[in-house]
DNA sequence: TTGTACGCGTTATCAT
DNA sequence: ATGATAACGCGTACAA
């Protein structure tokens, strides 16, 4: 099943049938004849090109190397997300992975020098945290490969970014709780940019911003025991509140826990909102909302962004959307007429950016036009 | 970077460096100066085989297919830990990997259509329900493609599989309950080879068997619902028990919340296990014990099988052991002075099987020889 | 309209 | 101890 094989087939030369195959006729064309014979003979052996003769000849590889640091997302569906985003596109284009998760600094420099010398054609790096060195990631930009991060920033101005707007999705949080009748809502603070948006939306609303009501974490605390803490925190203190906005679903698990504890209803007294969309959202106590930040197209833009870089197209770093979604936890009026969220096995379709276990929640989209379909 | 720019260099010939390198030198030797200076040649230009190249010789593409059926697991973590053995072992041995996530057996079938023609060296098909057409498989393999399953059993003799051992899975769980005092122990049931395995570990334990305390759920009701009615079924029949065993973390989790809402005690009045070992069971408002079918374990095993396989090597099909991971939710006395649970931001090392988030769950792994290990 | 020749980078075989 | 050659499958520049 090689050129050789249909040639043989037809009576023709090699070239003429790659020729006829990758319709490289040139000004020419061929005779009908010929070209039909070709044609089917290639259907009925089934030939199927060699890519490891077309990379060699293209001096490519066809591979992209994807690293991603897995910890401090177990169980989030972000992963799933993101690879389910890279894998769909990476195949859409005819690119195989070579996939490898790190957890430490030292893998990570381990699998860099991995990547200085081997095949790949470009490198997708993300995760959660920034526990990768820009210097290795630079130096393998200038070894030639082109290198996409998954981070909230561009590292560097080589390193081109599909990064998240994390202003963004604490303002679209804020704002919800706020639509949804809160006046007093908490926030638990991990990162400043999440901070700022929170601080946007009370703005636009025109509601003070009052310090007692923002619990500091440190900046790696996104579990439930930082959520259980923040809720004592301001309850020790006597801060009132009838919203917390949480920086991860775990935390928003943690708040509802103690908030439970304390004999506070949900979302009655307090409303609360998590951020990740996680699974376990749906069939918490109390099912919960969140902000999805869209992982699958990330994923997606990744791959394009660096097979861009590849193909020297001029590109710019981008940002995905994230996505609003609404469960019982923040809803006043929890709807007695709305279906339940079906069981997660059911069958999902791979295209819709949602799960079909969350047909039922609803999605609010940001309105504006989206930055990340910019290259589209 | 090529052979030919070591051979300029050193003033040799192509295959006098080729041979060096690969330390193919017959009988005879190289002298020990070329030696070197080949060696040094090398490493000074960061000299790295052309995998293509290499490929294309060996008729070989060193890409193997992974499709996954990515529903029904959402957050439970196992697409994670699946992926992270499979990709471990797929980098150890050099591999690449073509990953496709699908949901319905249309898009499956898409996936087979491709591998039949595509540049694959083998192919590991898995995830959870049994959704794949045996028939399009076996028509892959008769047409040399080696395959490798994940599923609970070889779906076809021309078909290895890495499986889980499910009677030894409830076994384990169920002994466990009865070693923690629970006598009248509930059983949701789901699947006939893991309710084999609760009666075995009754049996053992010389318990009587009693059918009143089985709900019956559909095959693939594994969620959180399921969970909440069977409790409610028990108590709506007045079914005294101590102790359930769960299908999966998400019944698990739907026990808990209906008990608590009944007004019972876990682990004082009720004893509850999941299986899947979730990330989420780290913080549910009772931590949950579990029993892990250790699908990172299963992850390296099916790449293993499947090179075995592509190198001409006779395999069998494996199964993999269940660890048993105990939490608050079965242990009748909770240890005060165990230290809870890190948060799971904490980084975990990649070859442990169990997460650092765990470090301070015991876990329990079948003294027994291991099965998986025969190819080791 | 079709065919020939060459080279991508590597390794195995055979010759020196 | 070292070198020359062929071959893997493909695409392209050039020749006919």
């Amino acid at each position: 099943m090689a050129l050789r094989d249909i040639a043989k087939d037809v009576g023709v030369s090699v070239s003429l049938v790659s020729k006829v195959l990758n319709q490289r006729l040139g000004t020419t064309g061929v005779s009908a004849a010929t070209n039909a014979a070709v044609l089917s003979a290639a259907e009925q052996r089934g030939y199927r090109k060699n890519a490891s003769a077309v990379a060699l000849l293209a001096g490519r590889h066809n591979i992209l190397g994807v690293y991603l640091h897995s910890p401090g997302m177990a169980g989030s569906g972000i992963l799933e997300e993101l690879l389910e985003g890279i894998s769909d596109a990476a195949f859409a284009h005819h690119q195989r992975l070579q996939l490898n998760f790190f957890s430490t600094p030292a893998e990570f420099q381990e699998l860099c020098a991995d990547a200085h010398q081997g095949d790949l054609d470009g490198l997708v790096v993300g995760g959660i945290a920034n526990t990768v060195s820009v210097d290795r990631l630079r130096a393998i930009r200038a070894g030639g490969l082109p290198v996409v991060t998954l981070y909230d920033h561009p590292i560097h101005p080589s390193l081109f970014n599909v990064g998240i707007d994390h202003a963004r999705v604490t303002r679209l949080a804020t704002a919800h709780l706020i639509a949804q009748g809160a006046r007093r809502i908490a926030h638990i603070c991990n990162m400043e940019a999440r901070h700022d948006g929170y601080r946007q939306a009370l703005a636009a609303a025109g509601i003070p911003y009052d310090a007692a009501r923002v619990y500091d974490a440190h900046a790696l605390d996104f579990g439930h025991i930082t959520g259980e803490q923040a809720v004592a925190f301001f309850m020790r203190r006597r801060v009132p509140f009838d919203g917390i906005v949480a920086q991860s679903d775990q935390e928003a698990m943690g708040c509802l826990n103690m908030l439970f504890q304390r004999g506070c209803r949900v979302p009655d007294d307090v409303l609360v909102i998590g951020i990740d969309d996680a699974p376990y959202c749906a069939f918490a106590r109390v099912p919960l909302s969140s902000v999805s930040q869209n992982y699958r197209r990330q994923g997606q833009e990744a791959i394009r962004l660096v097979l861009a870089v590849i193909a020297g197209q001029r590109v710019r770093s981008t940002k995905v959307e994230p996505l609003l979604v609404v469960r019982d936890s923040s809803h006043r009026t929890p709807a007695l007429d709305r279906p339940r969220d079906v069981p997660v096995t059911v069958a999902r379709g791979r295209q819709p950016a949602r799960r079909a276990r969350d047909r039922h929640s609803r999605i609010h989209a940001i309105p504006s036009p989206c930055p990340s379909q910019r290259h589209d």
